[in-house]
DNA sequence: CTGAAAGCGCTAACAG
DNA sequence: CTGTTAGCGCTTTCAG
């Protein structure tokens, strides 16, 4: 079924049906009305491929992501939201872990698919950040290092000091943490919070009580479980993204510690996951379909030429308290803090 | 970015590079070598389109949903799951609702990409299902009336009856159904569950106490006052999914009923947000990151010429009890049961 | 107002 | 072994 067949069952050029699909003028009203029939009779759709392979305009934005998984897909149910009515069609586009581990998948993304099949695109966690592709372009939660790219993240310094402080106040001393991706500017401000919370209570970092986990599955049972076997381990493990606290909330099961009365967790993002893990996890919550949907409102903008006010959004991050965390069981605070007391605000 | 500037840098003809990229025989090690490493150096990636226009096999396969939500969003974390290590991207395409109201919505979408852009697809909640079709297909949870479509699906009926049993087993007799989209072959099953249940105990059906919400969350919300603003209102109430059982706590909470004293609410489909509820939904659990895993699993198998024993997946469902659900407040099971009171199993 | 023809980036015969 | 050529389905000048 292609154009060709149109224009022969209406008895006119390919051209001129082309024309009636795209509304240009200089067809005849009768020729016009003739094709729109045919064109309904056959269910004719235009070849997207076709299409934008020649005219490069295909009203269709893309999401790239590396892989479908909870953050993503959260991302999508905003991202759906701000695509209605718009007038724009949505395509997700992943590999499906098939280059997910090689750096640079977003570029190898954007090669295949920019400048056709796509007008603009919303990259998700993207490992390299180039401000100079063809099209429209907005990050998500970005590579670390600045980039002139318009981005949305947020607001991950304070939302790991409002968990850190969480658990400074419920009295933990020896509080893990548990790091995410070394490239990714949220996980090295995650990091940072962390840090920042403890040095504001007089708390020496201690380097053993830092294992990564760079969001991957593997690493982070090896993190957690570095953590939860050091000699003398923490009380608390703060873990930068909700999948490594479940995996710590696991390990820690393997390991037969009890949650939250041994060991208090929490994690960052708010996934839906969370809520489900045993105990539900307390976490720092993203609005993560907000996220999504400010992406693709700011391309939309840019899409339609604006340039807006605003080019890099920052969202609020809050603290969600579940049961994952409790006062620590025994006052181990005393013997954990050797250090220096100082009374830093 | 295209093949002719590898071509021009690596001092060779287009359809020389086209061989080294596609490796075909008939070049030297040494051209290809030369021509690999321009490719390399200029990070030049083939354009998806211009070459599934061309060759109609891009190794990749579509998803194709109406929307992106609960439902269709945690399928794309078992197709993803599916899809690791298969060698195939993933491609979802949906019009973010721009033509979700219109029946037919998957069939515009194939006529736009099948052929070119994707080897096969899985539909998911398909309205119209077309056996005829360029590229392989599977459908998941489609359409009523039988199509020579492989399809996987899970088994409403009997979750259906497991929730109406559920809520009979607690006392309750006036018990409301919430039904889905009429079009949909496993809403109709679940309102037979219903039924079944009601009239295996005996409990004649009362026509006051269905109403429709077609999975749409205004008409959702329209039937859920309905049924709550009846004369002699049901004690617990069924939803044809999750998003309408949500739909109807909220109901509750607007008309001052207290969920689950005054009102039981059972969903279906045991979507993430279910857990989120307030309370906590008790719900029929659809295995649907397994449903999607299986239709990509099976797509896939089609894809590679094989002819799958199995060409109908039905997924077992369960019964997951949480808050939302208690035994009536008043003895009013005597006073609904004006009718017959026959023994059958 | 309509159609013939060129060409988007690529692959697949087919010659050389 | 390499390059020339045709053409995938579509849009877009440009003649008629």
């Amino acid at each position: 079924m292609t154009i060709g067949d149109v224009a022969s069952h209406a008895g006119v050029s390919v051209a001129t049906v082309s024309k009636v699909i795209n509304g240009r003028y200089g067809v005849a009203a009768a020729t016009a009305a003739k094709v729109q029939a045919v064109i309904d009779e056959l269910g004719y759709e235009s070849s997207l491929v076709a299409r934008s392979l020649r005219s490069h305009k295909t009203n269709v934005i893309g999401i790239l992501v590396a892989d479908l998984e909870p953050f993503s897909t959260e991302l999508l149910k905003g991202a759906s939201r701000a695509i209605h009515g718009s007038g724009y069609e949505l395509v997700v586009y992943s590999a499906g872990g098939l280059a997910v581990d090689s750096v640079g998948w977003e570029k190898r993304y954007l090669s295949r698919l920019g400048g056709t099949l796509i007008d603009g695109a919303v990259l998700v966690t993207p490992t390299v950040v180039e401000a100079d592709a063809a099209i429209p372009l907005v990050a998500v939660d970005p590579h670390r290092g600045r980039s002139g790219l318009p981005m949305v993240d947020s607001d991950n310094r304070r939302g790991a000091r409002l968990a850190t402080e969480h658990l400074l106040g419920l009295g933990h001393r020896r509080i893990g943490f548990l790091a995410g991706r070394p490239d990714l500017e949220s996980a090295e401000q995650r990091a940072l919070g962390y840090r920042q919370a403890l040095e504001a209570h007089g708390i020496p970092l201690d380097p053993d009580l830092v294992q990564i986990g760079a969001y991957e599955q593997e690493l982070s049972a090896d993190a957690a479980r570095a953590l939860l076997t050091l000699p003398d381990r923490p009380t608390a493990v703060f873990a930068a993204n909700d999948r490594s606290a479940i995996e710590t909330l696991e390990m820690a099961r393997v390991l037969g510690i009890a949650v939250p009365s041994e060991l208090s967790v929490v994690g960052f993002d708010n996934i839906p996951e969370s809520v489900m893990a045993e105990p539900p996890l307390t976490t720092v919550n993203q609005p993560i379909q907000d996220m999504g949907r400010m992406a693709v409102e700011l391309l939309l903008e840019l899409l339609g030429g604006a340039s807006p006010a605003q080019t890099h959004l920052t969202l609020p991050t809050d603290l969600v308290l579940r049961s994952s965390t409790a006062p620590p069981r025994l006052p181990r605070a005393r013997r954990g803090t050797s250090g220096r007391r100082t009374t830093s605000a």
